[in-house]
DNA sequence: AATATCTGCAACATCAATGTTGCAGATAGA
DNA sequence: TCTATCTGCAACATTGATGTTGCAGATATT
């Protein structure tokens, strides 16, 4: 029922997580999934995620902040706004990625907008983030590690498109069949996709010159 | 009601357009849209989409059939197997742009699965144009247009990324207010973005060298 | 002008999903 | 072991969306 209450089990723990990441994959797959089809990739009774979450759109809402707040971490702990550029875009990069596999649906912003305030505070912490990375884009420009007289707006969209692809893709290129557990990526994994997606904003895929 | 009916009337003919057409806009902003919304937004009663599609799976398989048709026709135009693959790649991105900004929804393919036969049949059109891009991919590595050491699935997708985001965020990064109607691009707005995905995709956005 | 077709309206049937409740059995934590 | 909490189950109420039908008035087409 409620969101809002005292210390809960142990157990009861367990199963919000659960139920929060099936909900990811199943809504990652259909964002319009019934909670019953939900609760069955969950592996717990319907009536259990009512017992947890106020609603539907309560659900939603949780997951997208929790999301976002990943996020948000994921880029603050790249220093964006004092390591150098190419240095912090990078370990945003890096970072982001692996948070943002594990919340492939959350992210997308396609659950219809839900409750007043907490659809405010992923917005607030949406917009923040996105500042921040307007931040480094700036600085990156300033420093010339992008060029000048490209629109930072075009920048940032590149870039966030990018970011998707790689993370929703797997690294392997593989799309990844529905319903089957996506591999848990290795460091070298992001690595390599990190610097895929950097060299590709920077360099683009035609020949070096 | 039905789909295959025989010669309909003019303003019968119409009014399947407006609908389409708001269809297209209401859904690409809400993907779980009312059939009454959508009405309300066409500026017709809710009978009438129900007298002209059979349901509101129908009306998405239909939008869906009808857009993946432009696009194929669009890339067809771009004579992707014999043209010089750097022309055939502009040319395709324009007339692509130019289609795939009217069917913002459509394209997604997150209509919730519908109709069988329409959606084999939309699933073919989109394999047989996504072929089509790898052909011109594929030539444009031989001839050195693009790294030959680039992973050809990775150019794919990072090309439909930026051609999305080219058609999505229209030419001068304003995202557009929900409702509010996208303005219609003229050749030289085409042009332009179209000259941006290009740029963007062979040269990044970083310096010259 | 005559006719066939289209449309809005109002009313209806249906159905699926949401959210609730009570209870009995299982489980964590002390 | 004892107790509070958690869970599944079954049943229920509610709601909102879909899809249907008949009819009367408007519109296209000839």
């Amino acid at each position: 029922m409620s969101t809002t209450g005292r210390k809960l089990r142990a157990d009861a723990e367990r199963s919000i997580r659960t139920i929060m990441e099936a909900a990811e994959r199943v809504l990652s797959e259909n964002p319009g999934a019934t909670m019953e089809q939900i609760a069955e990739a969950a592996g717990v009774s319907r009536t259990t995620i009512h017992r947890r979450f106020a609603s539907r759109e309560a659900l939603i809402d949780i997951m997208t902040v929790a999301a976002w707040k990943e996020i948000a971490e994921a880029v603050d702990a790249a220093r964006p706004a004092t390591a150098p550029p190419q240095v912090a875009m990078y370990q945003a990069t890096a970072n982001v990625l692996r948070v943002k596999s594990g919340w492939r649906f959350a992210l997308t912003g396609q659950g219809p907008l839900s409750g007043e305030q907490a659809r405010a505070e992923a917005a607030r912490i949406e917009a923040d983030t996105i500042g921040k990375c307007d931040v480094v884009i700036r600085r990156a420009q300033q420093e010339g590690v992008i060029r000048p007289d490209a629109d930072p707006l075009w920048v940032r969209r590149v870039y966030l498109a990018l970011l998707t692809e790689a993370a929703h893709g797997a690294y392997s290129g593989h799309a990844g069949a529905p319903g089957e557990a996506a591999p848990a990526e290795t460091d070298a994994d992001i690595d390599e996709l990190a610097t895929r997606v950097m060299d590709t904003l920077l360099r683009g895929l035609g020949p070096g010159s």
